[in-house]
DNA sequence: TTAAAAATGTAGCCAAGGCTTCATTTTTGT
DNA sequence: ACAAAAATGAAGCCTTGGCTACATTTTTAA
């Protein structure tokens, strides 16, 4: 295992970039479902595996592999043939994604893009808007464009 | 192979959304690569195969993968132990590429997220924004200049 | 000029996230 | 109550994009 010592420092920071940006990339998956997830138990009162692959747009055992990790990381709960529930992890989760999204949406919409190019793009572009900028977000929307 | 006959539309929609959103995914690596390779050609007058892995942060066989599906793409060509060129196409892409970021950044900074902040965010938001957000983004930045 | 160093290529492994197929359990309808 | 239908689970395969290890070619420097 070779160390990075021998490495310039500015091509670190751009390694670690990238190792962040992939590390961003997996957590899409685990936002996207436990949104999924969220929105099935507020609509319907719970969420099956079933119903969360339709919605994903994957076949069942792919759905039921992403809940698993989900529970690996502690963000959903199930068991055998029954209905997915969020952990309050979980729950926490799926509020931010929640928030996040509408603000996303609200400042697509506030900028002059059609609404439903803001609901479609956001919904890519949310996952990458870090806290400083949805802070930017929120001020923009609240001194009111 | 089931048909797609007994699904109801409304889910049609949800997959079809997500089959776009996952090839929209493996679009953002040949736009990264391309946008790279573009990148080291103005800049060094050449992309070599070690750069591109050492600026993208991953190992040289990652990269040389990911040139031989550019390839395969027509995006790029190369040959043996030389560097890496864009084909028209390529060139073609760079360029849309270029001009998305920078308005990007520039609709990100104008809203009021930090410059640093919005360099990083760019990058990951500018690969999900479709025609018309890019063109709503244009219009906010003139009529906001 | 030629040996060492650097760059590139090749092979093969891994994990993630898709898929299909088939087995099992629940649910439903008569 | 029970057979059929629906839902879920389990196994196993594929592709992509990472990686390391090693072979080969180019480049560099003594």
């Amino acid at each position: 295992m070779p160390s990075d010592a021998t490495i310039p420092p500015s091509v670190l920071d751009q390694k670690n970039r990238f190792d962040r940006a992939r590390a961003a990339q997996s957590q899409v998956l685990l936002e996207d479902y436990t949104e999924m997830i969220d929105d099935l138990i507020r609509e319907q009162g719970e969420a099956r595996i079933t119903e969360i692959a339709q919605l994903m747009g994957v076949a069942h055992p792919t759905a039921t592999k992403a809940v698993a990790r989900l529970k690996r990381e502690g963000l959903a709960m199930s068991r055998p043939y029954r209905g997915v529930f969020l952990t309050p992890t979980g729950m926490a989760m799926a509020e931010r994604v929640r928030v996040r999204h509408r603000i996303v949406v609200d400042v697509l919409k506030a900028i002059g893009v059609p609404d439903d190019a803001a609901e479609i793009d956001a919904e890519g572009i949310e996952h990458h808007v870090c806290d400083r900028t949805l802070a930017a977000f929120e001020a923009f929307l609240r001194r009111g464009a």
